[in-house]
DNA sequence: GTAAAATCACGAAACGTTTCATGATAAAAA
DNA sequence: TTTTTATCATGAAACGTTTCGTGATTTTAC
């Protein structure tokens, strides 16, 4: 009795074909194999509509042609673009992504790590928060925005060059006082090399600034009360403020307008990572974006590509400036 | 000489615990076991940190426990959200999302289906948008609101339920002349259901209403000529909308309030969906809420449960209304 | 025309599981 | 105690690939 319904193997090709099962997996993998041969294994494979196994030549192979990415979520915009670009990367590259949701979770980014490690995945993109994630010397892992140890590489864009981008912008936009405002915990994340960017650009400009840094166990409160106690008659001393992310730029926003302050007529407000309402309409605030295609690109690089010879520490992506709104646009 | 870094196999448990490979095996499957022999092999299971190979599994069983998620894209919200949940749910049964981002191509949405029947993936959940998709018998695929043919089942929000609930809100809500607006190909979508459903509620309800339905040849412009149309000294005759989408609804609300119309004062808009700002902030408007974590388990659960004796063409589950800022909660 | 060298298809073995026929051991029956 | 039956661990075979030693066939050299 023939086989029922399920796929066809190499086996059914080699018979159709009437050659060997090794000729077969040479034609698939394009290795050198006689003329007459190829064209009788690619008919049958035509006829046949035959396609690899990639369960069996992983299981041979010890490989699972599947990488995980470590990210909190999915459902906050920067995370899933994030995603969305690295799994087109991967499917390009005929790998597949297993997406981890790890809801900040130390523990659960600590058991993916561990899975990883057992071979289950080839490898792992991860945006982790885990402080003291352990990683084997063997494993292989790119980390996204987070330098964790060395021999791991970091892909980030250029958050130093993005901040001074921003205080330019704002003084380009007629700005004397600005401030920075970030909520969040104290990590050594790329992310925190905004703040240095943009200090350095106020002072290269003559900027007038304020930080203002509010730990995450109080958040989304604090900030308000610092806005309000830079009022004075009814006026806010800052003419511009940067956000460390455009999700908070997008609270800060609003709460201006709570407190009756324009924006941008009265403060101009620039965000950090470039979102966009709905995926696809406009900017939810003026904003630095991230490279997000060549960052996926370049992890997916890192981690799969072992001719590298020496893995970098880390690697800046360049940011571009783009009007959502929360600018005046009037370059002197 | 000892394996390498590898992970361990059951042929290492196995020897480790002094047993046979198909012990170890019934131990790893629940099956039953002497207690004395299966307390050895779970010592030595703990002991090397094993852990089963799924793929050497599923080349056996011959199953890869992934399943196929079929969604236009996931960088918008309603999406990215979907996949999101149903995500959670896989990998709670310990299967794997295979995310595949069609785009809305007819012809990429037929190759992952195609695919599908080369069991490289277990089954399919999918929304998509090619009307010819031509899906074998014995293909497991659940539909999500797109009723596609006989024998594949279709998981949907109660769409119908859910745009009468639009109309009976907006007339708590004080609304006297209402619109339905959506753009969009006139496919038998289940969503098309929300437009009967708000018709049948503005007729149960005395509501004058009237129906705008643009092609999706010519988006996003024409429908704010409709709005024009209908402003009379500088009145809006309606005084409520219902629109298809959240992302159909924020466009309008833009509109509206460049047409200085003030939401909710002079037009309250609802929206369905349920979007949140950044996933988990405010509504995005006022909206009709789809209860994504249930249908994401009922589109697993349809699609694994084999015993199911007959799968049911069409199941509509329970929406909910939210306040998003674009209606007046005085209910009379 | 013969011998040596080069070419390349062949097919068995192995990857880590599951399954099942086999046979050893223990329990029940006589 | 001996025979029959029931129990259950054992380990070989198979899943669909890749790899590599073997040997048949062709090419080159003499």
């Amino acid at each position: 009795m023939k086989k029922e319904s399920s796929a066809p193997t190499m086996k059914d090709v080699a018979r159709e074909a009437g050659v060997a099962l090794g000729t077969v997996s040479k034609v698939v993998n394009g290795l050198p194999v006689g003329d007459s041969y190829k064209i009788r294994v690619e008919d049958a494979i035509q006829k046949l509509n035959y396609q690899v196994n990639s369960y069996a030549q992983g299981l041979k192979a010890n490989k699972t042609y599947t990488v995980a990415v470590l990210v909190p979520n999915t459902t906050e915009p920067f995370f899933a673009a994030l995603a969305y670009h690295i799994n087109i990367v991967l499917m390009r590259q005929k790998y597949r992504m297993l997406l981890c949701c790890t809801d900040s979770d130390s523990a659960l980014e600590q058991e993916y790590v561990t899975m990883a490690q057992q071979n289950k995945v080839d490898g792992i993109i991860g945006l982790t928060y885990n402080p003291n994630l352990v990683i084997e010397e063997n494993t292989p892992f790119v980390a996204i925005d987070r330098s964790i140890s060395a021999g791991i590489p970091c892909v980030a864009s250029d958050n130093f060059g993005g901040g001074q981008l921003a205080a330019e912008k704002l003084a380009d936009f007629g700005c004397k006082n600005v401030a920075f405002l970030r909520i969040g915990s104290s990590l050594s994340n790329e992310p925190n090399k905004r703040k240095a960017g943009f200090e350095n650009g106020c002072l290269s400009r003559g900027l007038n600034y304020e930080m203002k840094i509010l730990d995450d166990s109080e958040p989304y409160e604090k900030f308000e009360a610092f806005l309000e106690e830079h009022i004075q008659g009814g006026r806010l001393s800052f003419d511009g403020i940067f956000c460390v992310t455009d999700r908070l730029a997008f609270s800060v926003i609003q709460t201006l307008r709570r407190l009756n302050q324009r924006v941008p007529q009265d403060v101009q407000v620039i965000g950090y990572d470039g979102i966009r309402l709905f995926g696809n309409m406009d900017y939810v605030c003026s904003t630095i974006v991230q490279p997000l295609p060549e960052m996926a690109e370049m992890c997916v690089e890192l981690l799969l590509r072992e001719n590298m010879k020496v893995k970098p520490p880390l690697i800046c992506l360049p940011v571009t400036y783009a009007y959502g709104g929360t600018t005046s646009e009037s370059e002197k």
